[in-house]
DNA sequence: ATGACTGCCTCTGGCAGA
């Protein structure tokens, strides 16, 4: 069982490209962010096509997150983070499939810093780290995955040095996000590759890709039940190279079944 | 270095991204 996060960033623009790595992977299930499609222009007839039930959740511009998964129809279990009923952002969607619980999360980006976007950026992750507790007190078989928009450690970026005034870095957002895992949640990369060095973004600018400066902001997160059955887990570093390609790559985990 | 790219919806330039 292949879970994959891909922030696509736009799936009208990367339409062959996502195809072609649902071919060439055949993950069993996809979370996607950065649709930036409204609801009714989601590409559902071709995702089908290649196999994949999805179900979605749009916005115009920017944000929007989806579900894909290989041979059956994702159900919805929530179609956005609780907490605050005046936040109108597509960036959370949960959906019962293979037996799991699975979430796709794009995480606020919390940039300028200090300011509004920035305190978005903490409340939002005070609304998961709550719903995450809800899924624990469950007992729910659970995946959280997606673009976090936190860098973790030290070790989870190209140079120790850099995007220390960022909100990806701040100490506030890997606290909220260190909060998290304390619940019990495992961030598979992270147990799986513990010297870090592991990329899953690189930049449009300054050559980052070629420079190889990225740093790693796409997680996955199990519950514990899932977290006994991780095999391993990786990213689909190539298709970053790739002509149109996302400025993420793939990230995944390979559980037994 | 107020830099760099890229997608989106178009007020084809401004916003958002990270």
């Amino acid at each position: 069982m292949r879970i994959a996060t891909y922030n696509i960033n736009g799936v009208k623009a990367r339409l062959p490209r996502l195809l072609e790595w649902l071919e060439e992977t055949q993950p069993d299930i996809a979370c996607l962010q950065e649709v930036k499609s409204q609801d009714e222009g989601f590409p559902v007839e071709e995702f089908e096509r290649a196999g994949y039930g999805a179900i979605w959740h749009g916005q115009k511009s920017f944000n929007g997150v989806a579900i894909l998964a290989k041979g059956t129809q994702p159900v919805e279990a929530q179609r956005t983070l609780p907490g605050d009923p005046e936040d109108e952002h597509a960036r959370y969607l949960e959906a019962d499939v293979f037996g799991m619980r699975v979430a796709t999360i794009y995480l606020p980006n919390g940039n300028p810093l200090p300011g509004p976007k920035f305190d978005y950026k903490l409340a939002w992750m005070k609304r998961l780290y709550d719903r995450a507790a809800v899924l624990l007190a469950a007992e729910i078989p659970a995946v959280l995955a997606g673009d976090y928009n936190v860098i973790p450690h030290t070790h989870d970026i190209w140079a120790p040095a850099a995007m220390l005034d960022d909100a990806l870095r701040q100490p506030e957002s890997i606290a909220a996000y260190r909060a998290l895992l304390a619940q019990g949640w495992t961030d598979a990369l992270a147990t799986h590759y513990p010297q870090g060095g592991i990329w899953t973004y690189w930049d449009f600018q300054a050559g980052a890709w070629q420079r190889d400066h990225g740093f790693r902001i796409d997680h996955l997160l199990l519950s514990p039940v899932v977290a006994d059955r991780l095999a391993s887990c990786g990213v689909d570093k190539e298709y970053r190279g790739r002509e149109k390609a996302s400025d993420h790559a793939p990230t995944w985990v390979e559980l037994t079944d």
